[in-house]
RNA sequence: GGGGAUGUGGCGGAAUUGGUAGACGCGCUAGUCUUAGGAACUAGUAGAGUAAUCUGUGGGAGUUCAAGUCUCCCCAUCCCCACCA
């Protein structure tokens, strides 16, 4: 079979939907908004594959709305500040900027080839002055709220990047999510969005949401919220007392407590608040700090020294013995905790490591493991005994002087980089070191170019005589600028707006456009982001209605997290591998079209799994569209009942399939009523053009193509979506299924309002299937109209 | 340890949501055409059996006229979190 010239098509058809502006809208007079979003790209240098399955794929979806009636908003931008630029900076001796926007002129190209129907005219930048300078307006608001916020803490600090990193950006292994490196703990004075105050709305919102219970789920993990009390413990030494608490989630287990362990962290303020603790405790508690969470591996014997302090317990004033062990997070709960060996495991190691006693509070009435952490009935435990676990929890905290508390695992987001390649914060230092906001009408707060980004540890923009004295001039003598830039995960969680206004002046998007197109209806991305970007969004929509700046509370109808494209191998792809797959020679060899139908013929799209790249099975999809193709040589005049019947219920199943993101089956029926086509001699124009209709979003071009050949004007990306008719779907005959007692014994040609006992003297007629009953009575029949007959017999 | 998901031919995956399991594609087998084909087309393709038929959706129980789908218990794989008190 001869196939078909894609690179001539493809390109000619680019061009003319390029010059057509076919894909802009005016989001002023738009009606029907439907606002499709694909997390952006990182302007890293070549498209891959992946690019191509997290773009061409929902532009499926994006023309078939268009063709619905809708007006489609599908944006595409760059994310282009961060580290890569820097570090290629670095390597080659370039301009940070240089490299990205070299690199962000050669994507869009590639994107181009793509065919993708982007809205080229709303990209954004958000390394361009005139986005970034909404970033640091956003900043501002924030900071003027309270939630923008510098402290003294305990940071991850990448020692290969030379800068600070959110707890998100740290792998469970300890190492930095991008660099690699094993993350070090060190104490910086550093700036914070307080994302935690929105803890609970995070959580409690998501119930309203239309999102797959997976990324709901791993955004309530990670923001753990968990109930508990704060029960109040005097620690001692000498003449001097801290009054302090300890959280605990199993207040009823309290008359166990035989010890208690306090954090590193809260030893040395101790020690820098003039307690004499000993230089054991010193020691121990500044090499326990220093540990990363590689070292402090979990289950590894549990390790502690004891203090010379002592703890009086809020109930039975018993003297307890408090020791610093590094089990214990300095940053969750007060640092402090209640040992209670017979029924925590952490608790039992320690106290079997140290020797420490053990008192069981719960009659389990059977022998039990220890340490048991189940629930039960009370003992040991005074006035409380023979009361359940579940009901003493808040009496006994009540009984102590304590208090329900609620405590979460999600920390502040720490937004300082010390590096170059970012959004300068803006902000500006009083003589007295007091922090103050660039005012709006400085903005954009410009990064400055006279830097050496060479990384040091200290942010390169320190090293900038032009910032320190525009500083100067225009706050006056003394002044001086903040030097980080702002993590780029803060450029990246407020696009959706800019791409509704990218060139708006004034604002950062206009009020009404924003209440008319937002929120986003679909957002595609990886599921890496479940717990990073899409988290960080949620919050900063959230600061942002709070100070009525945008109008809804949630930025993001669905979120649907898609696969990942592996390695014919299996294994991630990687230059290093060697097991890259190259889209410009998939497109080069079979053109975009193909490329495009095998990513959405790959499985399920709104279902994240990894895919390995099979090199055969593409030219599957090549053939289905030089069939396609050659197809229109057999157009004629010509009616089939059999040919209107397929038809229709491929609109049906198409038009069903393809709105759930099953693009796969979509395109299985395609198939299937083109096998139906090809064995007819001749197929009438109206078939064929419908068939066009179907197939147009998934192969723009060829479709494009077919539809002028056939002796049509115009777009067929303008044209409707064809409709189905139900009268013929109807009236169509159906395979009735016959089972005799449960057992599947052949099918019967009906119509489908055939009764039960039309269906009865047909199948006696039948000897094939009659023949399973033979002489056996017929005990019950059950009819499922359309679907079923099952018979009972004796 | 906690949370989430997944398990169907040689492979990617379908299954009207409880109603003929394996659609569609790849691969494979045979054939046609061809000097040749790793091109194209035709037919076949879950397993066993000449066949009627039987067996089959990770394993085991159960509910039901009917289970890939619902319930319970296991097993395996993957992902996320993890000394969070």
């Amino acid at each position: 079979m001869e196939g078909y010239n894609h690179k001539d098509i493809e390109q000619k058809w680019q061009k003319a939907w390029d010059d057509a502006k076919l894909f802009a809208v005016d989001t002023k007079k738009a009606k029907n908004k439907e606002y499709l979003l694909v997390e952006f790209p990182y302007p890293s240098g070549d498209l891959h594959i992946g690019h191509w399955f997290a773009f061409a794929v929902p532009d499926i979806y994006a023309r078939y709305l268009r063709m619905k009636g809708k007006s489609v908003l599908f944006p595409i931008g760059f994310d282009a500040f961060g580290l890569p630029a820097e570090n290629a900076a670095i390597k080659h001796g370039l301009d940070p900027k240089e490299w990205t926007f070299k690199n962000i002129e050669r994507m869009r190209e590639q994107f181009k080839l793509m065919g993708n129907s982007f809205d080229w005219d709303k990209e954004v930048v958000t390394a361009d002055p005139e986005y970034y300078k909404w970033t640091q307006w956003i900043f501002t608001k924030l900071f003027e709220e309270g939630l923008a916020y510098k402290k003294e803490a305990t940071v991850n600090w990448d020692p290969v990047d030379k800068t600070v990193l959110a707890n998100e950006q740290v792998q469970s292994d300890g190492t930095a999510e991008r660099s690699g490196a094993v993350v070090e703990q060190k104490l910086m004075n550093q700036w914070f969005f307080k994302i935690t105050k929105y803890a609970d709305r995070l959580i409690d919102d998501l119930d309203d949401l239309d999102w797959p219970d997976e990324i709901k789920d791993a955004q309530k993990n990670w923001i753990g919220r968990s109930n508990g009390a704060e029960i109040p413990f005097t620690l001692s030494h000498g003449d001097k007392n801290w009054f302090t608490h300890v959280f605990t989630t199993r207040a009823d287990t309290l008359m166990g407590v035989t010890f208690i362990t306090i954090a590193p962290e809260r030893a040395k303020d101790l020690i820098n608040d003039g307690w004499k603790l000993g230089d054991d405790v010193a020691t121990y508690a500044a090499t326990a700090m220093g540990k990363n969470a590689r070292e402090r591996e979990v289950n590894k014997e549990k390790t502690g020294i004891k203090t010379p302090l002592v703890a009086i317990h809020p109930i039975t004033k018993k003297e307890l013995p408090v020791y610093v062990a590094d089990y214990v997070l300095g940053n969750y709960g007060t640092g402090v905790v209640m040992g209670v060996p017979a029924h925590d495991e952490r608790d039992h190691a320690f106290a079997v490591a140290y020797d420490l006693e053990i008192i069981s509070v719960i009659d389990t009435k059977k022998e039990e493991e220890v340490p048991y952490s189940g629930e039960g009935a009370l003992m040991n435990s005074g006035d409380f005994n023979n009361e359940t676990t579940h009901n003493a929890r808040e009496s006994i905290a009540k009984a102590a002087g304590g208090e329900m508390k609620t405590t979460y695992r999600l920390r502040d987001w720490s937004i300082g980089r010390q590096r170059y390649w970012g959004c300068p914060i803006p902000i500006v230092y009083d003589p007295e070191g007091k922090a103050h906001k660039v005012p709006e009408k400085h903005l954009p707060w410009i990064l400055p170019t006279d830097v050496d980004f060479t990384p040091t540890g200290e942010s390169p923009l320190a090293r900038s005589k032009e910032l320190k004295e525009r500083t100067e001039k225009i706050f006056g003598e003394g002044w001086t600028p903040e030097v980080e830039t702002l993590d780029t995960f803060m450029d990246s969680s407020w696009y959706f707006y800019r791409y509704i206004d990218p060139k708006n002046k004034k604002a950062f998007a206009d009020a009404k456009l924003l209440k008319k197109w937002m929120p986003v209806n679909k957002y595609s991305g990886g599921s890496e982001h479940t717990t990073l970007h899409v988290l960080y969004s949620r919050f900063i929509n959230k600061a942002l209605f709070d100070m009525k700046v945008v109008p809804h509370e949630e930025p993001f109808t669905i979120r649907t997290n898609r696969g990942l494209i592996l390695g014919p191998d299996g294994n991630k792809m990687s230059k290093r591998e060697g097991n890259v797959i190259n889209p410009d020679d998939l497109v080069e060899k079979y053109g975009a079209d193909t490329v495009k139908c095998y990513l959405a013929f790959i499985g399920p799209y709104n279902e994240p799994g990894f895919y390995p790249w099979n090199p055969d099975s593409i030219t599957g999809i090549r053939r289905f569209l030089d069939r396609i193709y050659t197809l229109s040589k057999k157009i004629g005049n010509m009616e089939d009942d059999e040919v209107t019947l397929q038809l229709h219920k491929t609109i049906e199943k198409v038009s069903r399939d393809l709105p759930e993101s099953k693009f796969h089956t979509s395109l299985a029926a395609l198939m299937s009523l083109l096998n139906i086509l090809e064995k007819k001699d001749i197929i009438s124009k109206d078939v064929y053009e419908t068939i066009l209709l179907l197939l147009a979003p998934f192969a723009p071009h060829i479709t494009q193509e077919l539809w002028e050949k056939i002796g049509n004007t115009g777009f067929i990306h303008t044209e409707a979506w064809p409709d189905f008719d139900t009268k013929v779907l109807e009236a169509a005959t159906i395979m009735l299924a016959v089972q005799i007692n449960g057992k599947s014994r052949g099918t019967i040609e009906v119509s489908q309002d055939i009764t039960e006992q039309e269906a009865l003297d047909i199948i006696k007629e039948n000897e094939r299937i009659s023949a399973h009953i033979g002489e056996n009575k017929i005990k019950k029949v059950i009819f499922v109209p359309g679907r079923i007959i099952n018979i009972l017999t004796t």
